[in-house]
This record gives structure tokens, C-alpha cells and sequence, in this order.
DNA sequence: CTTATATTGTAGTGATCACTACAGTATGGT
DNA sequence: ACCATACTGTAGTGATCACTACAATATAAG
């Protein structure tokens, strides 16, 4: 059957997912690629096919990750109010970590090219919806349980998130203070009643 | 002194905005440009300089418009819901006008190239200061004139604005439908109590 | 060991990019 | 009219891009 790979495609997917989320589809050339992966031309067109699906698959595996983290976090028992600011919480403090690129990857993808390529457009706007969905879920089962007041409508309070999060992840890119992030994202969640 | 320019420098940089604006720095190769601007590839050199150049104009131009429109729109003799509101509906209308490019220019231009260009950088975070002190700036003055309460907090109030603002901006991007947008928009608006 | 089959390294492909060199041309000043 | 000066069109530059052709090499199966 001829000689088995010589990598661990798993992990030069990963490393690809870095660099692609650091600098972005345009910026990262194959030979940045082929040697962040550590893996050889041939190599790469015979595992991944193009340019294009690695960066699909990349994008994939990121969203299943994060997917993943954020049900762990909702599932919890602790309570919504906690978990909501342990999710911004984890956020903002990443911006400090230098070794982990910035912003959401998933977010930072939405650009120009979201709009000219309609697979990556449809695969950034099926991981919002669920994100938004997931949170609503979320609301609304501690509407239930009574934590949270009757009154607060849980369809448009993760709609109100959703998009404030994506601002944030977006904006972080811009060297804010995690100060003035903290306390602006505590008195969102106080306006909304969470 | 020779002849004078066959071209308005001052159309051919408005044209030049629109093509960055819709399809990103990257995506604009300078044959698209010079097309669109009805110019020619020396003129364009003798008059703009490079292609980073041109961008860098078209960036402070669309800054420059957008500011004198969004102080226009504060200083009238509305009250602040109203104006708040308004400045809503103009960035959710524009969405479904295909004529025009979707979402802010200027925050589209904030990716990967906004990290790596300190010029760029530094342009889009003073934009979005600027963005968000003069929100504040009106926040206050309506909480001193009795319209909005005393609780309610200008600068908080003006960042989470800013930082929303900026996330549906970005995500106008990917086919919402306006009436979710204008909801939940609305929805935040009446929790921060404006 | 042999051999079919799969992986790997290298060199090269055409396309596209921003940008430049330069000759040609038109125009304002005198 | 003349000419210096500035603008314009065209052809071409080197660099870089994703990607491919292909020969060399290594290994699993018999």
C-alpha cells in the first residue's frame, strides 16, 4: 500500500488555523504555510487539495472547537449571570495573551471575501446563528428557572450580544484597554438585566 | 508649466473609495482602480503616488464625510432618542440599497491589514475614538437638559453604542434581514434607557 | 526480495501583481 | 511661434503567487 504519511495532518491543521488566524487568508502565502505546517509541497496538495479547502477546514475546526468550549461553559451549573461574564471574561483576556492571535477568527473572515466567496459567507453566517441560538437557549432556560425577569425577551437579548461580542472580538484588534472593555461590558449586561 | 490635469483628482479618489470599500484593499487590483477612475497609469503615479497612498486618502476622506454627516445629524434640534434612532435606521436602510458598498469602510478595514500597517492602525482607532466621544459628548448634554435620566452613564452608554454599532456594521455583511436588525436594535436602545 | 503503490523534494509553470522607464504629446508662459 | 514643462500611453520590470509535473524515494503487501 505504499509508505504511510509522515506527519500528523491534525496537528499541520492546527498550525495552519494559527497562522491563517493571525494573518488572515491573503496574507498567508503557501511557503509561510508549508513551513509553519512543517509539511512538504507535494505533501500538502496531495492531503489538503488547495489553498482554499485548508482554509475551509481550518475554519471548521475552529468553529467545532469553539462550539464545543461554549456548550461546556452553558452547560455548567453555575449561574447565567456567571457564565455570560466568565464567556466575556475569557474574551477580553485573551486580547493580552500575545501568543494567541487576536479577535475571532471566524469573525475576522468576515470581510470583502465573505461577500465574493458565498461558501465562506454561508459558513461565517450558519457559526453566528448558532452562537446566537445557543445563547438564547440559554436565556431562556434561566427565564425559566427564574433567575432572569420575566420581562427580558431572550431571542432579542443574544441577538444584543451576539452582535456586541462580534464588535468587541473585532474591535480588540485595536489595542483597547481591557479596563475600559471590562466596564463597559458589565454595564451592558446590568442595562440588560443579566 | 506645461499642460494641467485631464481629470477632478477629487472624483477619481471618491471613485477609488467605493471600489476599496467594496471590495477591500486586497481584492482592487490597480488595473480595476485606474479603470474605475478613468485615469491613466502614469497619472495615476504623478498624482497619488502609490497604491497604499490612494488608500490611506480614500480612508480620510470617507472619515472626514462621515464625521461632518454624524455631526450634522447631533447638532440638530432633535431630541436624542430620535437622533440615536435615525442614525440607526440610515446604517440598517443602507443595507438593502445594493448601489451602495455594505458596512463601514473604515471598519472593513480593520483585519489583518489594520495589525500589520501601524498607519492604518492608528487611523481606524482614532476614527473610532473620535466616533465614540462625540456620541458621549451628546449623551451628556441630553442628560443635562432632562431628557435622558441621571443615572445613566455617557461614556459607558457611548462605548457599548459604539461597540454594537460596530459589530451590526460588520455583520451587515452577511444578509441579515432588516427587520431583526431594526428589533433588536431597538431592543438595546430601550434597555440603556434612550 | 520484489513490486505495486503511495509519499516526497525540486524545479518550473503561467498568471497577476504593483510599479517604472521612456517616448510621445499637449499646453502654459514669454 | 517657440520651448520648457508637465501630463499621458504603452510596453515592460522583477517579484510573488498558487499550483503542477515529474522523477526519486520509501514502505506495505505478497
Amino acid at each position: 500500500m505504499g509508505r504511510s504519511l509522515e506527519f500528523a495532518d491534525q496537528e499541520a491543521l492546527r498550525k495552519a488555523m494559527h497562522l491563517f488566524w493571525e494573518k488572515g487568508y491573503e496574507h498567508c502565502s503557501l511557503a509561510e504555510l508549508l513551513s509553519q505546517m512543517e509539511i512538504g509541497n507535494s505533501s500538502f496538495y496531495n492531503t489538503f487539495g488547495s489553498k482554499k479547502k485548508l482554509y475551509m477546514r481550518t475554519l471548521e475546526l475552529y468553529q467545532t472547537e469553539l462550539t464545543r468550549d461554549l456548550q461546556a461553559l452553558l452547560n455548567s451549573d453555575a449561574s447565567f449571570s456567571n457564565k455570560i461574564r466568565t464567556l466575556f471574561k475569557h474574551i477580553i483576556d485573551r486580547q493580552l495573551a500575545s501568543d494567541l492571535p487576536k479577535g475571532c477568527f471566524i469573525v475576522n473572515s468576515v470581510s470583502a471575501d465573505a461577500l465574493a466567496d458565498k461558501d465562506i459567507h454561508w459558513l461565517t453566517r450558519n457559526y453566528l446563528d448558532q452562537f446566537e441560538y445557543t445563547l438564547e437557549t440559554a436565556i431562556r432556560q434561566a427565564v425559566r428557572t427564574g433567575e432572569l425577569a420575566d420581562s427580558l425577551e431572550p431571542s432579542q437579548t443574544a441577538a444584543v450580544l451576539s452582535f456586541y461580542l462580534q464588535g468587541m472580538l473585532k474591535l480588540s484588534l485595536l489595542s483597547y484597554a481591557t479596563a475600559k472593555l471590562e466596564q463597559q461590558t458589565e454595564y451592558l449586561l446590568h442595562s440588560l438585566g443579566l
